[in-house]
Order: C-alpha cells, then structure tokens, then sequence
DNA sequence: GTTTGCAGACCAACTGGTCGGTCTCTTTAT
DNA sequence: ATAAAGAGACCGACCAGTTGGTCTGCAAAC
C-alpha cells in the first residue's frame, strides 16, 4: 500500500470514505490526510474533486461493460447468453461494493462536462441486454410477445438494485444470490416451450 | 400558491429545486429566495436543512405504505394483490416523481437521527410484498419452490429502478408501464398450472 | 401585552482550489 | 565522470467564496 503510485492510493482512500459517508461528506483535506499526502498531491493527480469522482465512475463502468460483452461472447444461446450477463452482473457487485455503491448514489452529482461520457457507457450495457432478448425473441427461446425494452428495463433495475441491500457476510453467499436472480430472469422471459424444459429453484428449499 | 401555508410552500419549492439540482447543490438561501420567504421563516418552520429533507422522505413513504396496504386490503387473491401492489406502486411513481427521485437519491445523506424510522417504514413495504408471496405459494398460486425473500427483492429493485429512466412525456404511458411491468413480474412467480391460465403482453407486439 | 410568524443582516466554519517552492531523478553538455 | 539543467512529483500555507445557522427586530393576531 505505502508505495503504491499516489494516483491509486487516492482513488482506494476516496473510494473507502465515499462509501462510508458519502461524496459531500467528504472533503478533499480528509483525503489527503487519510491517505498521508497533501493538497498539491492531490491537485497533482487530478484536476478537481470532481474528476476524482468521475475517474471512479469511469473505472468501474468499463469493467463492467467490458465483462458484459465478454459473457456475450462467451456463449452462443440467448437463454445462455442472459443467464451469464446476469451472473457476472450480479458476482460484480459483490468484487466492486464500494465502487458501485458511489456510482449509483453519486452520478447525478459528476458535473456536465463528464456525464454523457458515463451515461454513453451505461445505455451501452442496456443495449447488450436488449440485443440478448431481441435475438432470444427471434430464435424461439423467449416468449414471443415480450416486450424486450420494457423486460430489459425491469432486469437491469432489479440487478442493479441488489447494491442497496447486499451484505457481502448475509445469509445468502452472492453465489447463490447471482443462481436465484439468472432463475427469476429466465423464468419471465422464456417461451411456453422453453420454459417447461427448465426446472427453476431446485437448489433450495422456499424460505 | 401564494396563500398557501408557508411551510408547504418550501416542501413543494425544495422539491423542485432538489429535484433538478441535487439536495448538496441548492442552498438554503436559494430555497427562501425562489418561494419569496427569508432564512428567519424557514428556520421557523425547519430546525435545519437536514429536517427539512427528512420532513421529504417521511411525507412520501408514509404515503407509498398506505397506498400499499390499501392494495392489499382491496383485493382477495395472492395474484390480485401482487398485481395491484406493483400497479400503484408504477402510478406513484408518475404523479410523485420529485418526491421519488429525493428519497432514492438523498436518502442516504439523512442524518443518523431521522434514518432508522424512514428505514424501518421502508422495511414495511418490503414485508408487504413477501407476505402476499408467502401466502401465494402456500395457496397454490405461486411457485412452490419459489424463494420469496429474493424474490420480493428483485421486484423491489426492478419497480423502484423505474424513477430512474421513466419520463411523463416518454414512448409508453405509465399505464402501459404498469401493466407490462404486472404481466413480467406475474410470470415470474406464478406456478405452471396459473400459469397455462393466463396470456401474457396480448395489448402490444413485441418492440 | 404577549405570543406567533416572518424579515434580513450577520457570522463562524469550512470548502475546493491556488501557488510558490522543494526534492529527486533523468538527460545533456563538457 | 561530472556538473548543469530541466522535468515531474509532491508539499502546505494561504485564499476567496459559500454554507448552514443565529439573532435582533418588527408587525400583526389574539
């Protein structure tokens, strides 16, 4: 940690206290104490507080569109293709707590120069899953009237909002947790046909 | 609006300002200019800014509970209450939009004082939803193997997700909105036999 | 006359950001 | 080989602006 580049030991300090208390609850001089530099090493490595925050904001989107489109690839069925997004979405949040915990509380407070560039990013994995569910339409896996920008929508916030309640030591490991939400996913978008083929939540017994 | 009571003259102007601009980015002299009181009657009225925010949240999710409830009480059947839960709950989300996006967004930032009872209200709604599908997988109605608490969990996330890209003058009405959103979260816990029973997304063709 | 509802000048604290300067390491000239 | 020169990393005292909040005053209501 002590001879870590300054750049990244700030982003790791930032990114504890912003967690904990919130972006505007922390301010720059608590950063550079917290993390045994100084004000001139700060403004060193970025330009404003606020490209601090956007530089979080843009680290963790790549990554997470980067493994999105990586599970794409990785299979060759819609219902496959859905189910590994879905997963890796999910594990994601377990490895990038506190990262996506400051993107989601904090993004609509990174100023206008940085905010498109965020939000291109953000509609580009919402697209992903469009595409996944238009493509499941057309080959028959999912069902044949679902309504695939509404569907992605609905998927995309109960992912997303697993951030708000998940406690990486709770009851349920995100493991089981990712299982769960890939049965639920597929469960209201496959096709009568497909559907029967499955059998969902084997693995445990309703709780 | 003028010979309103000033209090709900600074909730309704706070909201919009908030709304627009972020809780940390108005200032309590902009609150008092644009609602044309001064600082001595808001802090007559507010002990602090902070309350001021709390005042926001309690309003609404006193409001969202009741509504809830209300739903639960109106109707008779598991099916019937999920639907018209997740129904009033997409239409709250169109007529309480400003109230919505405070309490998601700042909810966060309230001072540890006023947090544990908008949380403990908030639980409330979450034990609602489990129980009406506890009590439809014991019916029948529901998937018996059906894990409820995740699953509660997972239509929370993808209903409240909504504030997040939902626009009053958008493609679909928020009518549309609820019913689709209804007819996704219905197939995903009703068991094979309910299932069979219903037709799904029959108003619309696929997008 | 006393309480209530509001006005607005005022303040102490804190914030993000600046700026002149130092220290170290690399490059170049001799 | 060595000295000179330059560049990049970092320091920390300092500043101007802003913020939430207080306090005295005053006019109307009871």
């Amino acid at each position: 940690m002590r001879n870590k580049p300054l750049r990244e030991r700030i982003i790791e300090t930032s990114l504890r206290l912003f967690e904990t208390y919130g972006y505007h609850n922390v301010s720059v001089d608590q950063i550079v104490k917290e993390c045994g530099t100084s004000k001139g090493g700060f403004y060193h490595h970025f330009s404003s507080k606020d490209e601090l925050l956007y530089t979080i904001h843009d680290q963790f989107i790549t990554y997470v569109l980067e493994k999105g489109h990586a599970a794409y690839n990785e299979w060759n069925t819609p219902t496959e293709r859905l189910r590994a997004i879905a997963k890796s979405f999910v594990v994601m949040i377990d490895l990038y707590k506190p990262e996506v915990t400051i993107f989601y509380q904090e993004s609509h407070y990174l100023s206008s120069d940085y905010f498109p560039n965020i939000v291109a990013k953000r509609d580009q994995y919402k697209d992903l899953i469009i595409k996944v569910l238009r493509e499941g339409v057309e080959c028959g896996e999912f069902h044949p009237q679902l309504p695939v920008t509404m569907a992605a929508m609905f998927i995309f916030g109960a992912v997303n909002w697993i951030y708000k309640w998940y406690k990486p030591d709770g009851k349920y490991t995100i493991e089981t947790i990712s299982d769960i939400y890939a049965d639920l996913i597929l469960r209201m978008v496959l096709s009568p046909e497909c559907l029967s083929n499955y059998s969902f939540f084997g693995f445990l017994e309703t709780d």
